[in-house]
DNA sequence: AATGAATGAGCCTTCATTCAT
DNA sequence: GATGAATGAAGGCTCATTCAT
């Protein structure tokens, strides 16, 4: 509550603030007022630190995916290909229901999957591109040495949409069809079979190829 | 000009453009007035007729449902599940990139799980449960005698959620992933990827469970 | 004050406040708000009737031009030019300072002229083609057979922009600078000493191409 | 970048920026943060300099007419008043189109007559008196010895109404009009026009009243 | 039964100005 | 003496909804 403070404050604030307004309520629903009262600024701060809404959104984008790309997928490193996928998809769907920083994050990124708003077109394609050679490493080794483009460009697609459920069901009617509230052991279940899922997928499609 | 028809007529034609616009845009992004230009209606038909913009969409929600449930899956009732899976995926698939009618009710419903609305809680459930026995019926027949409940649903996710795909992802994006134009072609290569891929999936949950 | 009337009396109103409110403040610092409140409007109405501020100026623009152009210089037909000319600038001059509805148009008109805002484009040259080529009819009958066009265009700027005189300079001013205020009476002196000036100015042009 | 030099020297900047930008969009048009961008200077420097963008506007003013006022009509002290009126034109319409700091002096003092902001009225008419008078003693001259005070007046509005054409309107309709560029050429034309228009003005003036 | 006119709340953006250092 | 951060009033536009017939 200082005032007047280091100038960059602020604009940490508002990023911030975007983050979750953002990852919240999609980029239309999102207010620039909602996210200036959140950040503890005036109105016009959004313009004044980032001329507008557009940008502030490429920007919170940027910022989300910088702390995103971290904290994930660092484990493991020597592990089997199947261990790293198992890993890969636990923590990708962990990231979606986090409560912090991290999980505004990750449902930002996805917002932009599902409802693209063509303003961080620039910027996408090299930022998740580290993200998904990793997976299409781990990919290419399940199935093997003549693993073709196509075929596991496939397989991402097969496993990150199955990824999406958290982010694209309700959270209340996941519930309901499970009877059970939407706690880590839950996400860790849904993981382990989207996991094993997949792995039986990948292995299938290597055979066809093969 | 033409003197105004039967009455439900108008009411009729709204029910339509909505839909098609709704599968379009999207709730949000939809607006009345072109609802309303799209009929030949008056801009304020939707309120006399359905109350509101909300009322509208839950009205053409359950209204293109009915529609949307007959003609999809009726074929090969006597087949083996494998069959009938890559049946009903292929169709699942198809029916989101129809033009006509059926092409927007899908769109319409795939939109409603992607952003729901909350508008159509209460006829949502009950609306698409005769579509998820279906598909609950040939996972349960693939998997075995032992399936329970919850692996059944976890297979479901996987598998709807594979298919979303195509609304998900934009159409120019996956055209630039890969290198071609989206026709009947290439969304059949999808549909026996996801076919191959759930398959072999399903059968894996199948033996850890048994 | 009979609301709800037959819809075109709105418009119609909402053309007049425009109409004065722009001849006024100008474009620029006409505010839509003014104009509603003047033509006893909603704020809405403006984006109703005209779709935004820059099209409602457009149509604004011909709608004055079109009550401009009738009432004036409609006299004397049959003179010789020495009088139409006298009397084109009389008219022009008495037009800027009427206080009704003509009075803005010509302002409206000038206005323009003064600070051309870009949106009239398309109908400014066919709507004051009239106008113009009245002016360089006579013009032309001034300087005799061998007027080349180049000629005409500087005299029809040298009488037209002397006859702005009474739109750039504040009245005020020009109050203070004859010490008398500004009625009919040094309007016609002003229309007077511009015609004579001019009369003798197109000669003067005259000889020397002649 | 360079730490704040003498201190008068920013004030010095910030004038000579105002009076580019100024006399290029207006007071209206031109905004505070451009010309304190141009002076290298901070947005709050106007404000701290000259407590309001009003008072900015009418120092700007007296700064730019006391540049104004000295490199103007200085030659041909000795010639006649028919010589010494061509000059005068030519000269004025030189400044309008004058591309460093003479023509920013010039169009801004245009500007004020064009679209009056009512902020420099104290000083106006005292800076601008001895233009006037040197104009008035040309006019006077040219008429002979009966010239009344109203007819040297009128005569005045004359001419320099007819040298703001090139202020008033758009360089490109000019150009349109004339089909051919606006170079030093044209401008020599367009005040030599001018010139023999307003000479024979002068002397039919001279005439009526003698 | 149906329509076109009219409304008003809400949103983003601009920009001169003030605050705190 | 000078600056960058921050503000707030105001304007234009969108759009679902209501009014009056």
């Amino acid at each position: 509550m200082t005032k007047r403070e280091d100038g960059k404050e602020t604009r940490w604030r508002l990023l911030n603030a975007a983050c979750e307004v953002f990852a919240k309520k999609g980029y239309r629903d999102a207010k620039v007022a909602d996210i200036c009262k959140q950040a503890g600024a005036n109105v016009s701060a959004v313009n004044y630190y980032f001329k507008n809404k557009a940008s502030l959104y490429a920007e919170t984008w940027r910022h989300a995916f910088q702390q995103f790309e971290e904290p994930a997928f660092s484990k493991l490193a020597g592990a089997s290909p199947q261990e790293r996928l198992r890993e890969y998809i636990l923590t990708l769907m962990k990231n979606f229901t986090t409560k912090g920083r991290l999980g505004h994050s990750s449902r930002l990124y996805l917002m932009e999957l599902v409802n693209p708003t063509g303003l961080v077109q620039n910027d996408w394609r090299e930022l998740i591109a580290p993200q998904r050679r990793k997976l299409h490493d781990i990919i290419r080794e399940i199935i093997g040495r003549k693993a073709d483009y196509q075929s596991v460009l496939f397989c991402e697609l097969s496993i990150v949409n199955q990824c999406r459920t958290l982010l694209t069901i309700k959270h209340k009617d996941l519930e309901y069809l499970l009877d059970q509230s939407l706690g880590p052991e839950l996400i860790k279940r849904l993981a382990d079979h989207i996991a094993d899922f997949s792995l039986a997928g990948i292995k299938a499609v290597g055979k066809r190829r093969g």
